[in-house]
DNA sequence: CGTACAATTGAGGTACTTCAACTTCCGTGG
DNA sequence: CCACGGAAGTTGAAGTACCTCAATTGTACG
């Protein structure tokens, strides 16, 4: 594992880090008008830009290890609400950065995280702006497998820690939406559900099939 | 102006750069592979994710003084495609960020690059899942502003390097849609368009009030 | 075991797309 | 300078994918 915050790098920066817990649902207690970096030292949570109070976009959705870089707030408010209970790592986004200038190498590597986000990002603004709901549902689940999926068999088990809701919001669909193109999929055995939050991913080459990816793959 | 690659950067970096010359229409011939890191010495460029021939989404509008960092191709193929003439002057990203450390100040300034574009993804996130399409177009004509608008009096002068289709690329709609929603903005009179490319916008806080930006600002 | 909330399913509405025709713009050559 | 032609943009009519509203079913927790 290539973690950014390794033992040596926090002996540096650790006095800067303030440490949080955020009970699941919880909004974690931000500067609103900073720019922010929060190390997520477990639990999952959901970064959303809120453009009013029922209406917003899931940005990115964070596991144990991820970086999370969260916005000051400009035209929107940016808030990372946890999925279950998480402990977390706070840092100024500015004091860091000019902090870490003693360490080049921590410096790149939150480069690097920052380069990963972008590119998450990028996909998400090509899913959110150009794609169907069929394929929305099998990125997503794609995009889940391989960052929390568990291989088990040809199959893959996914245990979502994030509602129906949060996926809409994440993929700009509806609940009612999310459900039906589930349904789809459940019927035509691409996938089994358990529970509310246990999908296991039956066949993922049709998944692939019908995100809509680039048929002449490298 | 704050340029990242400022004289004594490029002394010690200018061996990595390849320069190009694209013009307007032309690809950028970028390694395909790896991703690569882009500043545009001058012209205007789009950034675009292309899931099919005959869809593609464009991830961002770059002009003269931006670096870009333009991904590998993974599930979707990425390619910058010049507006105009453009001069560029291109890194292999992987081999910069190493070459870089010896100056840690030049690589806090590509952070703060990589950041302002994931914060900008991250709004374009929001406008392609949650907004109408006349809160998208004020939201690309205000962001339009904040980057290539010329103030004349109190209405703000654009000259768009980029047809209807590549906004509708942009904001996630067709480009019959986007000539519509102009004709709503003219008939309120909120803009006025003089050719092709020329934009006025005559009412800042009319087209704020439609971008749908929240309320309680600080 | 019962309650509260999440998810599913169905019916109807709508914003945007698609398809098609027309108009304007603007570079080119007469 | 003006006329031409092709591309870009505009406008209209019809279609559709997704949303909204509403009712039912399922799930997890006390």
């Amino acid at each position: 594992m290539n973690r950014v915050f390794d033992r040596s790098a926090l002996r540096g920066i650790g006095t800067l880090a303030q440490t949080m817990h955020v009970s699941a649902g919880g909004d974690a207690p931000l500067d609103r008008d900073n720019a922010t970096l929060v190390y997520i030292v477990a639990g999952a949570a959901k970064l959303i830009a809120r453009a009013a109070i029922d209406r917003e976009q899931v940005a990115a959705f964070n596991f144990a290890d991820d970086i999370v870089m969260v916005p000051a707030q400009g035209a929107h408010a940016y808030l990372l609400q946890a999925l279950v209970d998480c402990e977390l790592l706070v840092f100024p986004y500015a004091t860091l950065r000019d902090a870490v200038q003693v360490d080049p190498a921590v410096l790149a590597r939150l480069l690097d995280n920052c380069d990963n986000a972008l590119n998450r990002c990028r996909e998400k603004a090509l899913v959110l702006g150009r794609k169907t709901a069929s394929e929305r549902i099998a990125c997503f689940l794609l995009s889940m497998a391989a960052r929390i999926g568990v291989a088990s068999g040809a199959a893959v088990l996914l245990d979502l820690p994030m509602s129906r809701r949060d996926i809409g919001d994440g993929i700009g669909l509806t609940i009612e939406t999310v459900s039906r193109q589930f349904s789809l999929l459940r019927e035509d055995h691409l996938i089994a559900t358990q529970g509310r939050s246990k999908v296991l991913l039956l066949d993922l080459p049709a998944l692939k099939q019908r995100a809509g990816y680039l048929k002449n793959r490298a």
